[in-house]
RNA sequence: UGUCCCGUAGUGUAAUUGGCAACACGUCUGAUUCUGGAUCAGAAGAGUUCAGGUUCGAGACCUGACGGGACAACCA
């Protein structure tokens, strides 16, 4: 290939995803003035989990990349599952992630009025009437999905009764359930959503917003494409479920627009990974029922529960940019994932010394009582990050996986007779150890130093194979390390049709060390510091930590190629 | 028996809109390394679900199968 070849290939831009095609051809073609606004429509009825980072970067990413606005619109149309406490969590989650709405914080319910009228001038129009029946026979005459339904006996009451009975709904005249304002469509469609849908039900549980004002609230089909109108929205792209719905969503716009503008429903796939799932109300469960310790428990999907496990929104951006959109209902592998945060970490934690099994080391040819501080490196990727110093003397604490009596073959680590680096410090011989006989534990390795080696002034020319890593023990702080594994031992544990999700918790997704060692420096660590953990992993401090002990949350190990090989 | 959507290496996405499949993750080599990390070099792995058709030429277009998914909440 000729070397102009190949600067064309490195220069022709990315490929964009299709719902980017659909919204650039849209607007080269000059639609809506050749304007581009989004919104995300969260309802306030749960936390904001990583699926919604992947449309929240859409809606957000597409307006921001062609010149428009995103707003934030809660979609809180029914008070009965709705409320504020999950508002505030649900903006501080996007505000995280580093999207802004800035002052276009919209609501559904500020738009009920509008609805309400909107209501009105359909069944004045003859297109939606009241129905008395109840909802077992209303959902019978809808028919299935392969029959198609038949009329409501109350398809042709006329308009004024059907305006008297629509403003008594809303007095609060009637009772839930006891009658319900339905558009008037085609209930032999092939389509079930537009078999006549309910678009206003009685509900008298208040409204986190406008209390008692409205006795009858507006569905799901007849607020949402609605509210992008009012907003002037041009792009109103959502998860692949609504696919069906989008006939509806054109007909009620057809019916509600005045000019040349209208919002366009582009449907994308929605986020699965691996080992977890998305169900807010599945999520809702774990929660009520203790298998987590609440919605931000570093094992959730949800954005805050991510947050406290360590991961940076520059991480999930960066997954989301990954796994792109497209129509194909896909289980995307959590290994990616972990590749973003590691990827994203390795360039920025500082590398420090911590040990989570601790297994004693006296160095018996190293003076009693002497302390030597020695320099280390804080971020090999990142010279700036600059260098720290760590109390290094007679007894230092090593992690228990380091030594072994019985070394297999390629064992690069302590073993009786072998030699290994103390990272910044000496190179230590293991010359015996103390076993207890009743346990079999290794209780305390005693080694010998070669003072001829220590790092950056070394005279010697040795070489060794493994270099560990260590804490002095006096100066070691006492930590706890929560170490967390896949929250299910099941790929798609809420895909399986003849097994309940909670059949596939795994056991052992939370394991708790308390009596962990870490360097001194880790001191004034505060929550959500990221560290990586050399030789382990990225930990991040949590928020339970106290002045007097340190609470560490491991985000991602390392990769471990002698854990692969030990297999 | 319906309508709609989808089907490209193990996984997720590409393929200049018809010119004989690319990238990332993962996997496996090797180099390097005071992190068995990172980095660097390289390898294996799909002939695009199947069968027809249109075409000089199809992953892409058409038809039909097959497979997966969505739709029967007074949820969103």
């Amino acid at each position: 290939m000729s070397d102009e070849l190949i600067k064309e290939k490195e220069e022709s831009k990315p490929s964009i995803s299709f719902v980017e095609q659909f919204i650039v051809e849209d607007l080269k073609a000059g639609k809506n003035n050749g304007k581009i606004t989004t919104r995300f429509p969260p309802e306030p009825n749960g936390y904001l989990h990583i699926g919604h980072a992947k449309a929240i970067c859409l809606d957000f990413g597409m307006a921001k990349k062609h010149g428009g606005k995103c707003n934030l619109r809660f979609d809180d149309t029914n008070p009965i599952k709705e409320d504020v406490e999950y508002v505030d969590s649900i903006k501080e989650d996007i505000h995280w992630l580093g999207f802004d709405w800035e002052v276009r914080e919209y609501y559904a319910s500020d738009y009920f009025g509008k609805l309400y009228d909107f209501a009105v001038s359909l069944i004045k129009r003859g297109l939606a009437y009241v129905d008395d029946q109840p909802a077992d026979l209303i959902s019978s005459q809808k028919g299935t999905p392969s029959q198609p339904g038949v009329e409501s006996p109350y398809r042709n009451r006329d308009v004024k009764e059907n305006i008297d009975l629509f403003e008594r709904m809303n007095k609060g005249e009637f009772e839930e359930g006891s009658c319900v304002l339905r558009a008037k469509v085609d209930i032999t469609s092939p389509n079930m959503h537009m078999r006549d849908p309910i678009i206003y039900r009685i509900i008298k549980t208040p409204h986190h917003r406008t209390g008692s004002k409205w006795m009858v609230y507006p569905m799901y089909d007849f607020a949402h494409g609605q509210s992008d109108y009012f907003e002037g929205v041009t792009h109103s792209l959502c998860t692949l479920e609504f696919e069906v719905h989008r006939p509806l969503y054109d007909w009620f716009i057809d019916q509600l627009k005045t000019t040349e503008y209208r919002p366009r429903q582009i449907e994308f796939n929605r986020l699965n990974l691996t080992y977890t799932m998305m169900s807010k109300r599945k999520l809702l469960e774990l929660v009520k029922e203790g298998k987590v310790r609440g919605w931000d428990d570093p094992r959730m999907p949800t954005l805050c529960g991510l947050r406290r496990r360590g991961y940076t929104p520059e991480a999930i951006k960066r997954f989301v940019d990954l796994i792109g959109y497209t129509k194909v209902e896909a289980i995307n592998d959590v290994s990616l994932l972990e590749h973003a945060i590691r990827e994203d970490l390795n360039m920025r934690t500082t590398r420090v010394f911590g040990v989570l099994n601790p297994l004693k080391i006296i160095i018996k040819n190293y003076p009693e009582g002497k302390v030597e501080n020695v320099e280390l490196i804080n971020n090999p990727e990142d010279e700036s990050m600059g260098k720290r110093m760590v109390p290094f003397s007679r007894e230092v604490f090593i992690e228990q996986d380091d030594f072994m009596e019985v070394p297999p073959h390629k064992f690069f680590r302590l073993a009786p007779g072998m030699e290994v680096r103390l990272k910044g410090a000496y190179i230590i011989k293991c010359e015996g150890f103390k076993k207890n006989d009743k346990t079999g534990i290794i209780e305390e390795v005693y080694c010998t130093y070669d003072p001829a080696t220590k790092s950056g002034e070394s005279t010697s020319e040795k070489k060794v194979k493994g270099t560990l890593h260590w804490v002095s023990a006096q100066h070691a702080i006492d930590a706890e390390v929560r170490l967390y594994d896949r929250l299910f031992n099941h790929e798609d544990p809420a895909g399986q049709k003849d097994d309940d999700y909670r059949k596939f918790l795994n056991p052992d997704s939370l394991k708790v060390l308390t009596e962990c060692k870490v360097e001194p420096s880790l001191e004034s660590a505060k929550p959500l510091e990221k560290f990586q953990f050399q030789r382990l992993g990225y930990f991040c401090v949590d928020y339970d930590s106290t002045g007097s002990k340190l609470v560490f949350n491991r985000t991602v190990q390392l990769k471990d190629t002698w854990a692969k090989i030990n297999k």
